[in-house]
DNA sequence: AAGTCGTGGAA
DNA sequence: TTTCCAAGACT
């Protein structure tokens, strides 16, 4: 095997950090393998989001929702609900619709190769290989933010991403080895979360110190370089808490596509540059003193925040009254439960 | 094939 | 305060 890659996973032997949906390295050299659906929940739930923030989510959703099947035949609001707060929300729609396809198609099985994998919704060419290799232990090679850090720095590559990642993508594919693939792509990335990191790695206490050619260039912590990012603009909206005197709350579910597609929300204006008034029903709308601040990927968002009571009996133009005893604000998507937190004052 | 799509923590 | 960025997928 490539001096690397062992040495590399004699770290890892010592170093892998304990997660909740992993095998460590010992359990897996007794020949066990992780759950695939876990492998699969975790995999879908860290794309673009932090161990850290993952850990909750995940430990709910598992608790929940033990099997792919279980998960299958939950209903869209409550799988939805669950999501809130995590972000990027085409993610649990598409989770939901591939457990529905694993149920149905495959009896309840995930598909244990690449290939089938990445015809599932949801799974794209970065987690069909790590399914692929962590939980049926193929030498698929694993291509993440990390593993681009990790191979830029390692040959030293100067070209800006995203154009480096065909070239990045070889230098990964010809380490990754035969042997322990599974604990290999975890190493790999795992040595990018907490040695190999974007701004000030720990060169001194890394494990690839010795062949790592940015680490004798003295370039490393200025790798992988990238094409600069746009602005981003920023928009206003309105939106309106209404609480009906039974203690109620007007909502809506958002459509499915596009900004916090399939998610609950407060009703309100379009988001630009100057949003026109559209309360979702007639009442004396009192305008909260102070405003909502939220960042999105590409935008600044500045919410104004009407509230009112209306009485019983009296139709909404949009959205449909939530009883108070079934309305969870953790349902919300972030955004929308500052709204909330700023009209109770939290 | 660029743009869209969340959030919170770190610096 | 602002910027950066995290185990990307989809269109």
């Amino acid at each position: 095997m490539e001096t690397l890659a062992r040495d590399l996973l004699d770290w890892y032997d010592r170093h892998a950090r304990v997660m909740p949906w992993r095998v460590g390295p010992s359990d897996r050299q007794r020949g066990l393998r992780p759950d695939p659906y876990r492998v699969w929940l975790s995999e879908v739930m860290l794309q673009q989001t932090t161990v850290a923030a993952v850990r909750d989510y995940f430990h709910r959703f598992t608790t929940r929702w033990p099997t792919v099947e279980d998960l299958a035949t939950a209903e869209d609001g409550a799988v939805m609900g669950e999501w809130a707060g995590l972000g990027y929300y085409a993610r649990a729609r598409n989770l939901l619709k591939c457990a529905r396809v694993v149920a149905r198609d495959h009896g309840g099985v995930f598909p244990d190769n690449r290939e089938d994998l990445l015809a599932l919704p949801g799974i794209g060419p970065y987690t069909a290989a790590a399914i692929s290799a962590i939980a049926f232990d193929r030498p698929e090679p694993v291509m993440d933010g990390n593993v681009e850090r990790v191979m830029a720095r390692l040959f030293d590559i100067h070209t800006p991403l995203p154009a480096a990642k065909p070239e990045l993508a070889a230098y990964a594919a010809m380490l990754t080895p035969q042997e322990r693939p599974g604990d290999y792509a975890q190493a790999v990335m795992d040595l990018g979360a907490t040695i190999c990191t974007p701004k000030s790695p720990a060169c001194g206490i890394c494990p690839l110190r010795p062949p790592c050619a940015a680490r004798a260039a003295g370039t490393a912590a200025e790798l992988p370089k990238k094409t600069p990012k746009k602005p981003k603009p920023t928009r206003r909206g309105i939106v309106y808490l209404a609480q009906r005197e039974d203690g109620a709350w007007l909502l809506e579910r958002r459509p499915d596509r596009g900004l916090l597609g399939g998610m609950l929300g407060w009703p309100g204006s379009d988001w630009g540059e100057a949003p026109v008034e559209a309360p979702p029903i007639a009442a004396d709308w009192a305008m909260l003193p102070a405003e909502v601040r939220h960042t999105f990927t590409h935008f600044h968002l500045i919410l104004s925040v009407r509230h009112a009571v209306v009485p019983l009996g009296q139709a909404p133009h949009s959205g449909h009254f939530v009883p108070q005893s079934a309305f969870r604000p953790s349902d919300l998507p972030t955004v929308m439960r500052k709204a909330f937190d700023l009209l109770r004052g939290a």
